[in-house]
DNA sequence: CATTAATACCACAATGTCGGAGATATGAGC
DNA sequence: GCTCATATCTCCGACATTGTGGTATTAATG
């Protein structure tokens, strides 16, 4: 079963597009999401889910800002998917028919 | 921050309107999240729940069938609602803008 | 008192969270 | 061009919160 955090990381990784690392997914979610989130908290995470076989990284190359080490890129594969899927599937056939501000249209 | 299950227990308390109880609300769960859940598992979030004042509960009537223990009704208190809002519209958030199956509408 | 329906408890597994250590790039100054 | 200060990012380890199932217990009915 999908955490909620797990969640929302996977979501933000799409949202990333191809260049989804780290940080930057940590910026997505407090951008979205309205709440603070730590560094440590996402990498844990995104460990987590690649253990799973539920997301795939690599490192890239050096960027052309200051400094800083390599980021490591992270896509979904498609169990991840699948799994993101089957969670807000669900969330969605919960709040059918309720009332305006919990309905997920 | 809510859990994902306790989403689902919170949705279905909403679902069951104000007869909500433990057995009921595992079926409710079941039936429409696909997904085979103990009752074990519900009566502890309701019980978190309830510390945490997002669910308030009173016991019922005996009922007219064959035996059994009072049931226990729970119903969302203000708080309650209000923290599964704002879950909900963190993940429409995310959701946004992404390919369907995905989306929240 | 046997049976049935429901709740409560407990132990363990999985997720969530954070802070700080470490790695690796850049650019400034000499 | 070397060295070093600094910025940016990743990894690690410890602990808190949530998730789960199994089993026991309670309370109703005939």
């Amino acid at each position: 079963m999908l955490g909620e955090f797990e969640q929302l990381v996977l979501l933000a990784i799409l949202r990333g597009g191809t260049d989804a690392f780290g940080a930057g997914i940590q910026r997505e979610i407090e951008d979205h999401g309205g709440r603070r989130v730590s560094l440590g908290a996402v990498y844990t995470t995104l460990g987590r889910l690649e253990q799973k076989g539920l997301v795939e990284a690599w490192v890239g190359e050096p960027t052309a800002e200051r400094g800083g080490r390599r980021r490591r890129h992270y896509r979904l594969r498609a169990a991840g998917r699948r799994e993101l899927e089957h969670s807000l599937a669900t969330l969605r056939r919960m709040t059918r028919g309720l009332t305006p501000g919990l309905e997920v249209p």
